[in-house]
DNA sequence: TCTACTATATTTTTT
DNA sequence: ATATAGTAGA
């Protein structure tokens, strides 16, 4: 990832003086686009050509899955500025992931054929921070404020709760985390929450006491959470209208991807971007020096800009952190005269998928129908599986990326997806032993493990001296005999004197502890003291406003760990786990010398903000040549030659805890749908029979999604109503109609006509079958009992274990070893 | 103040 | 099953 530089810079116009340097740019005007300018619509299906071509202040593109919308919006801001309509700096583009901004931008200079310096292009969150980290004065922060992450936030919260004995009354971090980020997303500040809330409620009281500490603590460190970044910057906005203004006059073609998944706060900042400027106000910035020529109206003031957004609720995947898909249906309402494209035509997957993928989210109602088509024909059958365990299903999946890879599949084409992180065990056990290259994208992050984190408080203490939670956490980190006692004497010395938790670090030795404790808190204060001289840039580079003569961040961090003992501590110790963590922590210093390298100039602050910005997608390497492991979110938005859905099976797709949501089992659905559409040619469904869960393994059962495709559509290799309970290979239809058979005898084209009749039985029935599945019903085991078993032959039970359907007979076979097997559905008989 | 043991929750998805 | 957090003892 690259930082992007901005020659188009809007300073100079704040509140008060005239500008020492007027912005650049203006509009270029009746200018005739360069000879060959059609190049950019070469290729296009007459929808795409109308998206890329059409001018106006709003248009909204309905773009199904894999119907080419990137190369609509790559062509549409080349063919914008190609025309001299404008220039790049004029462009805003927001992305979901950083990587995808990344493409867009190289796609971009690709059809333009020369560097397009000054777009915008980013995620919400990136292009907030840019925004609030300049105009951080205007907020009363500090413009190197950390960017608190979930965890964070949590520890916190936790913190807060702790105090105020709040987890008496219920409240737990996640709950109250999952409400303030809640209220965020609607824009409700503490105090506007405050003035609404029920002063009656004793839980609704102490919960704004708890919302109010946190917003304190945030605001004392100069920190703010995610959420903070988005609303943040909408309140600068609304409170500072010049401010607004500068952004609203730069920006004169907004453009946004995945706008189904917009949230409230985003959906504000969209507008308050788009706003006019009144003529008045106009006036008062040419005054000062910024340049407004060739962009008024007649009126003299400035029209809002453009505005494009592209999505498809058929993929709104993220209700669950706010996202409103009121925000794309009613687009046309909230911005009149808008004009709307479809692009239902599909160049990604074969017929079989799409036919699959329409059958699935048909059955979401309310919904506008959208019937995705390609050209390049039915391509090959979906292939589906049924294990005995999550392991099996692995075992299915390696097996079949060994096949697809031998026919010419390279590995990094091939990817896994599962509904929850906690699925990745199973598939990486076997993987490993399989000794297939794969990747587990996002999940564990490198930059969550705990020396990490340790690594990286000792930056932002550097960067942020406010961050009172980096200094705690490396207060005694390494182990120099700083205890919980000390640290609260420090905290109440700091708050007695008014000053700030470093401030008081540094004057440690007028508390009164014992000499080796205060010999080592005022040695951690002089290394952070150091460190943050060695980013101080040299005077020339003050002056100029740049970043030279300061230490590179690599330099920095290098100098941190050596000093405070971080990295020694690591390296001696007796913990064989240690080892692992001080290569880790090389690593990060390596991903240091890497962005010192890749964007010389940029300061610490920078590598901060972009380390606390990576989303899981921005991970997947292109060049690596492995197999990519994912959850469905983080899916969204790639493509895969061959794709494995994997753990499709009821509590898991769609998933327990949505089945109490409103709208949870339709946003399942479309998980499932996007699930379905990243596949090309090839696409593999697989779920298994039983699942351990909390160490407990459970009878699981087929998704009632997979109901829903037509059969015809999957030729099952092991099909869930495969009843015999050995032999085992015999496929048999899902779907197929047998009379009295496990999936009944309902004619489901029928039950559509009836919303009534549909939807409880619907789900029920699922279930009735499922229950049914190679159940080896009254079978009963005890020790001493000989069995055989499909794949590990004849064996003596030993033990059975647990209770109903839940009973596990342990037995040592005769050639496999020792296993543990689920009774009700394990492939054995009894002898 | 540090270490070792025990109890407990953890599994929804993410910037 | 496993990771973390809290508690008790050295």
């Amino acid at each position: 990832m690259t930082l992007i530089l901005d020659p188009d810079d809007p300073a100079g116009w704040r509140e008060a003086p005239p500008a020492s340097a007027p912005p650049s740019t203006a509009a270029p005007s009746g200018t005739m686009p360069p000879a060959g300018g059609d190049r950019l619509t070469d290729g296009l299906n007459p929808e795409q050509r109308e998206a890329v071509e059409y001018r106006g202040p709003a248009l909204l593109i309905v773009a199904g899955a894999g119907s080419g919308k990137t190369r609509v919006l790559t062509h549409r801001i080349a063919s914008l500025i190609q025309s001299r309509e404008a220039w790049p700096s004029q462009i805003l583009a927001i992305t979901f992931t950083n990587k995808a901004a990344a493409e867009m931008r190289e796609r971009v200079e690709a059809l333009l054929g020369e560097a397009a310096g000054g777009m915008w292009i980013s995620t919400f969150h990136s292009a907030c921070v840019r925004i609030l980290r300049r105009e951080a004065e205007s907020l009363g922060l500090s413009s190197t404020f950390t960017i608190y992450d979930s965890a964070d936030t949590r520890t916190v919260l936790k913190r807060i709760i702790k105090e105020l004995d709040a987890d008496t009354m219920g409240f737990t971090p996640a709950s109250a985390q999952a409400k303030i980020s809640r209220l965020k997303n609607e824009l409700a500040d503490v105090e506007t929450y405050a003035r609404n809330a029920n002063t009656n409620d004793p839980n609704e009281v102490m919960f704004v006491e708890i919302f109010r500490q946190y917003t304190r603590r945030l605001r004392e460190a100069s920190a703010l959470d995610f959420d903070d970044l988005i609303a943040e910057t909408v309140y600068l906005f609304r409170a500072f209208p010049k401010v607004a203004s500068l952004y609203q006059r730069r920006f004169r073609h907004i453009l946004v991807d995945e706008y189904q998944d917009t949230n409230h706060a985003q959906y504000a900042l969209i507008r308050e971007l788009t706003q006019s400027i009144p003529a008045d106000r106009v006036h008062e910035m040419e005054g000062h020096g910024v340049n407004v020529a060739a962009l008024t109206d007649a009126s003299g003031g400035i029209p809002g800009a453009s505005l494009t957004v592209v999505g498809d609720s058929d993929q709104s995947i993220y209700a669950f952190r706010g996202a409103d898909i009121r925000n794309i249906v009613e687009f046309e309402r909230d911005f009149p005269g808008a004009k709307v494209v479809l692009l239902e035509q599909n160049y990604r997957s074969t017929q079989n998928i799409l036919s699959a993928a329409n059958a699935v989210i048909s059955n979401n109602f309310d919904r506008k129908d959208k019937k995705l088509w390609t050209a390049v024909g039915d391509g090959e059958l979906i292939t589906g599986y049924t294990g005995y365990t999550a392991h099996d299903e692995a075992q299915f999946v390696a097996d079949e990326i060994e096949s697809l890879h031998r026919a010419g599949i390279a590995y990094r084409d091939i990817a896994v997806f599962y509904r929850t992180n906690a699925q990745t065990r199973a598939l990486e056990e076997i993987f490993v032993r399989s000794a297939l290259p794969y990747r587990v994208v996002g999940g564990t992050k490198f930059y969550e493990r705990a020396e990490i984190k340790d690594a990286m408080a000792y930056l932002i203490s550097v960067a942020n001296p406010l961050d009172e939670l980096a200094l705690r956490r490396i207060l005694n980190t390494p182990k120099r005999g700083i205890g919980p006692a000390t640290e609260t004497a420090l905290a109440s010395f700091a708050e007695q004197n008014g000053i700030s938790f470093r401030e008081a670090m540094r004057n440690a030795d007028a508390l009164g502890l014992g000499p080796k404790v205060t010999g080592a808190i005022l040695a951690l204060a002089r290394v952070l003291d150091e460190a943050a001289a060695m980013l101080v840039p040299s005077s020339r580079g003050v002056a100029e406003g740049t970043n030279e003569g300061a230490k590179p961040v690599s330099d920095v961090l290098v100098f941190l760990l050596e000093s405070s003992g971080l990295i020694d501590a690591l390296r001696n110790s007796r913990d064989p786990q240690d080892e692992t963590r001080a290569e880790n922590v090389e690593e990060l210093v390596a991903q240091t010398r890497d962005f010192d390298r890749e964007n010389p100039g940029a300061t610490l602050v920078d590598f901060l903000t972009q380390v606390s910005l990576v989303a899981a997608a921005d991970e997947i390497d292109d060049a690596s040549g492995t197999v990519s492991l994912m959850t469905l979110h983080t899916a969204k938005g790639l493509e895969y030659h061959a794709v494995f859905l994997t753990g499709l099976e009821e509590g898991l797709l769609p998933h327990q805890m949505s089945a109490s949501e409103p709208g949870g089992p339709a946003e399942e659905r479309r998980l499932f749908y996007v699930g379905i559409t990243r596949a090309r040619k090839r696409l593999f469904l697989s779920l298994a029979m039983s699942r351990a869960q909390f160490g407990e393994v459970a009878v699981a059962m087929p998704s009632r999604y997979l109901q829903e495709i037509p059969e015809g559509l999957i030729d099952w290799r092991q099909s869930p109503g495969m009843a015999t309970s050995r032999g085992g290979t015999q496929p048999r239809a899902l779907n197929a109609r047998r009379p009295g058979g496990a999936w009944g005898t309902r004619d489901r084209d029928l039950e559509k006509f009836s919303v009534l009749k549909s939807a409880a039985p619907k789900a029920e029935w699922a279930n009735r079958v499922t229950g049914t599945v190679r159940d080896n019903g009254d079978l009963t085991l005890e020790a001493g009992d000989r069995i055989r078993h499909v794949d590990f032959g004849e064996g003596r039970v030993t033990q059975v274990t647990g209770e109903g359907t839940k009973r596990i007979a342990h037995v040592a076979f005769d050639t496999a070893g020792q296993k543990k097997l689920l009774i009700k559905i394990a492939p054995i008989e009894k002898l």
